[in-house]
DNA sequence: TGTATAATTATTGTCGACAAGATTGTTGGC
DNA sequence: GCCAACAATCTTGTCGACAATAATTATACA
């Protein structure tokens, strides 16, 4: 028997809908990490049955962001505190390589793109919103990497910006320092340094933006200025 | 109502079989790329629902082995020959980075299991076994990329190399040239650079071994010695 | 005979049901 | 009062069923 939609969904878009939604509550922390995920009661929230909410489960279990208990309930995945220097690592190594690209691959309307998100990150830092920077801050990378044309480089590039965005967000209240405008600069400079096709300069600029992002996490992290409770 | 199991499999193993079995049929070329695959086939062969098929289809398709056409039948994942140069890079890079990770990382039993892996490969090129040369030189890359303990480069390693296999599968009639046992020398000579901790030395070295595939690859796509039907 | 449209069939996406296993609560023994 | 065995409950993994969509075949008309 057919159960009823609660709004007309088309068919297909049932478990795309429910992996929109959970992989959005995981990146902004309204899913707490390691607290478990009901399949029943998130069937009953969103009103279908539990199928295409498994199916959404076993994607992002794919994508690192829950882990799935054998025959236990599913967990949003754990921040690995332990383990932070093979992530700073990973997404130093993926700024430098995609910005590189981005130089030697970049069209005119790839730069076009980058600009944009620029200045969307550069008003989250005018507006002092440091959700929004790091959301925009988010995408200004991911079109750099975009326009580096590597769709391994950019898989693995974006799985740790999603990493490093929940990071963020549990320390996003001393967000607002003198910073952001140091980062806002040093993102102009990259996207000369693109326009240039000086891959040099780009990896230079990468790493040393990378290298100001990591230590201004180790910072917070040392200052302990960490979100004890999740946003709910 | 039950449906028989054919053999007593043991619950919750029924999709992880599953995604077992299609992987290895996948990376064997068994499966053909571009080949669909025929969920209600697949559960009368496996004997079993649907449900645990479809399950290990979604985790195929996060590893990019499998591409689903929505509302159309999965299929194979195709061999991009229009970017390999993408596969290249991305292959090149993650050699010298695990292979430097190891070198810094690696412990006494790490360096015994690469050890292993090395014989295997050099007994499979002694046998002139070109199937078994691909599967262990996979493993040995893999051993070596543990030893780094960097989950985020070897898993895109390990996806890369999967990719990799598929291609030398294609090409693998003309695997039995001189080039092998130059392969068993490189890695030896790998080997002692992890052990010596010499970690421009492992870059220089994983560097130099990736040009020799990526060329060896080129020569034989431009050769043209590719297999027109997979085996089945 | 060729093309457009309608009927038929096949396949996918989703559903409710149910059993194996895990979790929790209860009772009884020491 | 604390721990162990057992019972009750909950959750997950799998199943068969069914409707919506795509593919295929049949049919009508030019």
């Amino acid at each position: 028997m057919m159960q009823k939609p609660a709004r007309e969904r088309k068919r297909g878009s049932g478990a795309q809908y429910v992996y929109e939604i959970l992989r959005e509550e995981i990146l902004d922390l309204v899913l707490a990490p390691g607290s478990p995920i009901d399949e029943n009661q998130l069937a009953e929230r969103l009103e279908m049955s539990r199928t295409p909410i498994r199916e959404a489960l076993v994607r992002l279990a794919g994508e690192g962001l829950v882990t799935p208990l054998p025959n236990r309930s599913t967990v949003v995945a754990n921040i690995d505190f332990f383990n932070l220097h093979t992530f700073f690592d990973a997404l130093t190594l993926m700024y430098r390589v995609t910005t590189r690209l981005a130089g030697e691959y970049h069209t005119p309307a790839d730069l076009e793109l980058i600009r944009a998100r620029q200045e969307d990150f550069a008003r989250a830092v005018e507006n002092q919103d440091a959700l929004a920077m790091i959301a925009t801050n988010r995408e200004f990378h991911a079109a750099i990497a975009e326009a580096g044309r590597n769709p391994y480089f950019t898989g693995l590039f974006c799985r740790l910006l999603d990493e490093d965005q929940r990071i963020l967000r549990l320390y996003y209240s001393s967000f607002n320092d003198q910073l952001p405008k140091r980062y806002v600069a040093e993102h102009e400079q990259m996207i000369a340094a693109i326009e240039a096709r000086d891959i040099n300069a780009c990896d230079r600029l990468a790493l040393a933006h990378a290298d100001q992002i990591v230590s201004q996490i180790q910072s917070m992290i040392s200052r302990g200025v960490m979100r004890t409770v999740p946003l709910d």
